[in-house]
DNA sequence: TCAAAAGTGTTAGTGGTACACCCATGC
DNA sequence: GCATGGGTGTACCACTAACACTTTTGA
């Protein structure tokens, strides 16, 4: 079976990228969609995606899009799934492997993504018509940050390095489509330890709310624990 | 970027497929190995892997591969990660989509398996060489089994349609490493009411223990809820 | 009758959830 | 001075973890 002609003889493939990218504007959860251009599906939002390059591994692949993109580097990636139905590209078979990116959005060069006609859709209001089978993609990683979330503190990821509590609470509403009790959920979120609150307000409401920042040290020998934030939920 | 002659100059790759098998004789968690001929790598032990079939997908040619060798149609089969560095096989580029397949050892045709050299190896006791990066692929799949056993109630697969508590305490021991209370284990599967109750007993030991069997309905519908199985997993 | 494995109950502690009031400030 | 959003404490309930004895039966 795998003898030395077997590689000659094998059919090849394409082999692609697609980044499914999230960002949190303080209200909405939202995704990064582009318009491909210039002349293939000119019409059709799709997820920012690329071919793998010979002399990259997959991650490197994905990093390169994501920052052609969106001029991010060192971002959040993660790889989520890989689709490799027949049809699933009609032009040549293609098995796409798919990343889900967590950034945080005013970090985010708009002036990159103008060229590339991108634009941020919350969750809820999504294109209908998607390319490929992105709208599967899609679906599958809203689902596993729902996941994620739940069981690991990643949110932080899609915050700025400054954030206040009510902040971290509606990203997770966001996430979860749901709302916390405030009182709980900054009792949980604070007895992980893995928030450092400063001496600075941020004064965007009256009374203005403490600014917190995440214990790195602890935050990355935490990621492989896990507790959960939200207690029962609906997946 | 994306245009149709972008297809046509695109390099193609190799597609492979992994399967990690994971099987359960009652007293240790096995994987299964082969030794892959009859040319290359005749010496290596490695996991069961296969190349793309241009008329299949990613999950029918891991399923007609693991058929090819264990004889067995219908098992738990789940998409792991996809690896894809860049000389992880020296010979030419190949991406591999790893799976993780759960099955019941007592289903397994050894006669088949027999012919592809095939052994199961205590996951404590694998070989120092393993081809390629399928080491890597390895501690993922324990890795990932442990993460998804401790929340959802899979380990019913890797044991035959009937089988005892104890069982199912000596596989979830054997999954983790470790011991747990018998009393609190029996109370914890029991109040999921997934298990039903046969009349008939196991008479293995002196005193026999009850046999149960899945409620398949209630399984189905319950494995997207979950629940901690394991207290304080170390991940 | 003894050894081996199965089966079962209670208690104390921890963590989760529900719930209401005061505080600081800008207007 | 009032409306807005931030911050905090308590009580009850549920789940978890620790722990020991009795039962069955084959040898």
């Amino acid at each position: 079976m795998l003898d030395k002609a077997s590689y000659d003889t094998q059919p090849k493939c394409l082999v692609a990228l697609d980044s499914i990218i999230f960002g949190f504007d303080g209200d909405l959860l939202k995704i990064l969609l582009v318009k491909r251009g210039p002349n293939l599906h000119a019409d059709t939002w799709s997820l920012m995606g690329g071919w793998l390059n010979p002399n990259e591994n997959l991650e490197q692949s994905a990093e390169r899009i994501l920052f052609e993109l969106t001029g991010l580097k060192g971002v959040y990636l993660e790889q989520l799934y890989t689709f490799g139905d027949i049809n699933r590209d009609p032009i040549d078979r293609t098995v796409s492997v798919a990343y889900f990116a967590l950034i945080n959005i005013e970090h985010y060069d708009s002036k990159i993504s103008q060229a590339h006609f991108a634009h941020w859709f919350p969750v809820s209001e999504m294109p209908d018509e998607l390319l490929f089978d992105h709208r599967q993609m899609i679906d599958l990683a809203i689902q596993k940050l729902r996941y994620k979330a739940a069981l690991h503190p990643l949110g932080f990821e899609l915050l700025p390095e400054k954030f206040t509590i009510p902040q971290l609470q509606k990203l997770y509403e966001a996430i979860f489509q749901t709302t916390f009790d405030k009182r709980n959920f900054s009792r949980k979120i604070l007895s992980t330890h893995l928030l450092v609150k400063l001496k600075e307000k941020q004064k965007s409401s009256k009374k203005g709310a403490y600014l917190y920042e995440v214990n790195k040290e602890k935050y990355n020998s935490f990621s492989n624990s896990f507790l959960n934030f939200v207690s029962n939920p609906d997946f």
